[in-house]
DNA sequence: GAGTGGTCTAGACCACACC
DNA sequence: GTGTGGTCTAGACCACTCC
């Protein structure tokens, strides 16, 4: 069943089952690519090969010029259940941590006006956050907030979730979401900040957020990586 | 940014203007690799990795040993209305067509077994069926049926919506969906009907169907083209 | 049968991570 | 500084598509 014939299939399906039968667990690192070839017989290129193919169905990761590595398993995210990250990730029993890159007001440009509903370079708040799960980046967001309905937004502490700001400050809180999700190759910027080399494969996840009031509120582009991710919901058909 | 330093980047933006500028149309085949890398003055490895970059990001794809193509626009799908295939993409604009590869009844294992809470071995309806979007194949899907609450299902005409099978002969209609989205690389299966090299990047969507009185009828597995489609959906918050 | 993409070899240099 | 992954060269053969 489309192992048998090609080398890089057969070699991937060796390191498969050193993945399967824990020789190999999750989150550890892979010998080098010199190794494996050499162990296997054969060119790095057909190596990589391989691990590419092993990649794109999320069984191992690369960390950009750092190695490749046993993915864990994937993070269930129900981008309709009004719980943030900390709580989702928790509830799973692993470990969520945020930090905050940066955060400003910029003036609303190309898919965040339109998104958002803004006239021409309106400004908007920006957050750029980087997430993890056990210690593993997996996910980096960009945030775009209506200053009109969250004044002096950043002088609240923002590495916690937003959501939670919102209830505590200004009695806002998510009560409808239409979201799109596109396969992508991430770009530089996510890139760079989940430590993965530019152009693979992620998901972007587009959401636009309406309050309680059906007030749209904000819209955010969250960037994972590929292979740390199921996204899940349980909905009524309209 | 990102497209400056390495050659198969400055490749990529290359044709990545070509395809922007509308040199290169929708569905218009690519010269070949040879002819590219030569152009480029490059080899046939780096050129490669040129046109996988643009893959991933769904700009360009492949048909397994005919050639890259440029991408089409994406259809978007969404999982939580139920209108069927060929309404949601008519009403896009783009022509449906859906062909039905096989039909029979199967033992229930692993994964629909357990989807459909099923004692092991139950006899299910499985139908195997291709769809594509102004003739080019976008879709592998998988359904697995249970025949206690559709006798002779087989019966009728399989080519249609099951949808409305369901609804003209059964008196059922979906009422809730639940559904979960994996990045993977595509089987063996999915990859030779969408005429992919085994492994390519796809995009599952595993979804189990309720009816109107909260009976769980179905299952099913679409393997989907990961530069196809957009998944969308418009949900309450829970 | 000609040409194509799929696969593979056997090397190479560089920038960066890690020690 | 050493070794790693990222990138690249210059070829090759095979299986398949298309004519």
């Amino acid at each position: 069943m489309g192992q048998g014939k090609n080398q890089y299939q057969i070699i991937r399906t060796a390191l498969n089952e050193q993945i399967e039968s824990g020789a190999l667990k999750p989150g550890s690192k892979l010998p080098s690519e010199r190794l494996l070839s050499e162990k296997f017989g054969t060119t790095r290129i057909t190596l990589r090969e391989s691990l590419s193919s092993l990649e794109a169905d999320g069984l191992v990761y690369r960390e950009d010029r750092r190695g490749w590595f046993v993915s864990p398993e994937r993070v269930t995210y129900d981008p309709t259940v009004n719980a943030n990250f900390h709580t989702m990730v928790t509830r799973q029993g692993r470990l969520p941590d945020t930090r905050m890159i940066h955060a400003d007001l910029v003036p609303a440009t190309g898919r965040v006006q339109k998104l958002l509903q803004l006239p021409a370079l309106t400004p908007v708040y920006r957050l750029q956050r980087l997430r993890s799960v056990d210690g593993r980046n997996v996910l980096y967001v960009e945030n775009y907030i209506n200053p009109a309905y969250f004044p002096d937004l950043l002088k609240h502490d923002l590495s916690r979730s937003l959501s939670d700001v919102y209830q505590e400050h200004y009695e806002r809180q998510y009560a409808r979401v239409s979201f799109r999700i596109y396969p992508v190759g991430l770009n530089t910027e996510a890139s760079s900040h989940l430590k993965v080399t530019t152009g693979s494969s992620g998901l972007l996840v587009e959401r636009t957020n309406y309050d309680q009031s059906g007030v749209l509120i904000d819209c955010d582009f969250e960037y994972w990586r590929q292979d740390a991710v199921v996204i899940s919901a349980d909905t009524r058909v309209t």
